[in-house]
DNA sequence: ACCGCGCAAAGTGTCAACAGTTTACACATT
DNA sequence: AATGTGTAAACTGTTGACACTTTGCGCGGT
């Protein structure tokens, strides 16, 4: 122990913090603009720090500036989710093929029982997610490979969650995942690395298609925003939040 | 035309361009701590605008800050330059095997042509670098893939520059390299993704092993950064620039 | 000579005010 | 009525000052 430094962080951290929450939750909504002001305000700090979170939040493109115009959440277009999709597949194929070299037995089993604890009660709404999510993230830190952990969990799969495609699951596709996440411990199992990147990269692969046909009602998703947003001609974003 | 708008670009958006192009040029070194004010005073803009570029830079991982200490030029361990080396092969892998699809007869054409141009003057020193960026970069566009493009060149590949292991090329990996790009280039013309992708991930991994190999002489490239850097016990990095 | 204490200098964190740009609305014109 | 123009409000861009933290140095005690 001790090796977690106690460092005193400042505002910028903690208004950072609760900026990409809101941005995960949906408080703040995809393509919404910001007002600088009303956020400092509804924060609590001073227009500085809350401008350098924004300004760390576009380096990691969760929000995206215009000169003198203003700050918006990123707005996924479907082409956007096609390409992160198709990113998300390879290096969770590459983390999953890292896995079978580097996870120990012992990590095998538990992530074996995360299996078996759910199969018995498949396609029960968030139970599904949480449980998909604690597989893969299993897998992922199983790699061994911090970077292509932080990148897969900060960057793809969280830009993915924002875009939160309301991924109805049937208890077909439920069963299906099961019966696929057993053939990616099997490979695990069997400690060969090739067979376990191709298995989940097909397992991917088929999320892929699937959260891809259901894209076709965007404009539904598009005008369940908080704002009425009066569209006049052109696409209208959703306006100020909060 | 006209598509291109011209928007006025704000302090930040200047000083976020100046620091990137001076971390990749090691105008300012990696591990090298940075002074706001004089950094401030030398750009000729005031701290605030600084700070947000700073804040945007470490979204993008390249300038890491302690509270109430500063900021730094990150320094890539061997772990890290290791880890970032995998991601680059799978991602580069799936740029070939997108570009084996998406490339138009044209493209390929232009391709080769950039390796038969350069094929008879093989290993002459920045002539090989900027050959191969070119013969890489064209690929990476061909893939169609625009996020996959901008991870690659301004996430992966980016970082890896800022590290520039000061790649030795001898004559014979040159013409290893040649051979290989004519087997990426043959994949390429059957439009075969899957041989494609096989291919460059082979031909990204040997540079891999090439890379980390190199890498004992570490403490070498740490002695050969500008400040003299007296490291008394601990390793001491490079003290302020400018 | 060594260690600890405290003060001063330098540097970062935060804020509030000012300057410039955009947006919206009202008014005038055709 | 529709269109264009001008002005004011709202908002973003930038700055300089102030508060707090860290760092380095020197002094006195042991």
């Amino acid at each position: 122990m001790l090796n977690n430094k106690v460092r005193a962080h400042s505002l910028v951290d903690s208004v950072t913090e609760r900026l990409e929450a809101a941005i995960l939750s949906g408080e703040l909504a995809a393509g919404s603009k910001l007002s600088e002001l009303q956020l400092a305000m509804s924060l609590g700090v001073s227009r500085g720090p809350l401008r350098e979170a924004i300004r760390r939040l576009e380096g990691r493109k969760l929000l995206e500036r215009t000169t003198n115009i203003g700050v918006r959440v990123v707005a996924l277009s479907r082409k956007d989710v096609s390409e992160i999709l198709q990113v998300q597949e390879v290096l969770q194929g590459l983390a999953c093929g890292l896995a079978a070299k580097h996870m120990s037995d012992a990590d095998i089993d538990a992530l074996e029982q995360v299996l078996t604890r759910y199969k018995h009660k498949p396609g029960k709404g968030e139970d599904y997610d949480s449980w998909d999510l604690d597989f893969h993230t299993r897998i992922i830190v199983g790699s061994g490979n911090e970077r292509l952990s932080k990148m897969l969990t900060e960057e793809v799969n969280f830009l993915l969650k924002v875009h939160r495609s309301v991924a109805v699951t049937t208890r077909e596709t439920a069963l299906r995942v099961v019966e696929e996440h057993k053939q990616i411990i099997a490979a695990l199992r069997r400690r060969d690395p090739v067979a376990a990147e191709a298995v989940m990269r097909e397992h991917i692969s088929h999320a892929r298609i699937e959260s891809l046909s259901a894209e076709f009602a965007d404009d539904v998703t598009e005008a369940k925003k908080k704002t009425p947003a009066k569209k006049s001609g052109r696409v209208r974003a959703a306006k100020s939040v909060r």
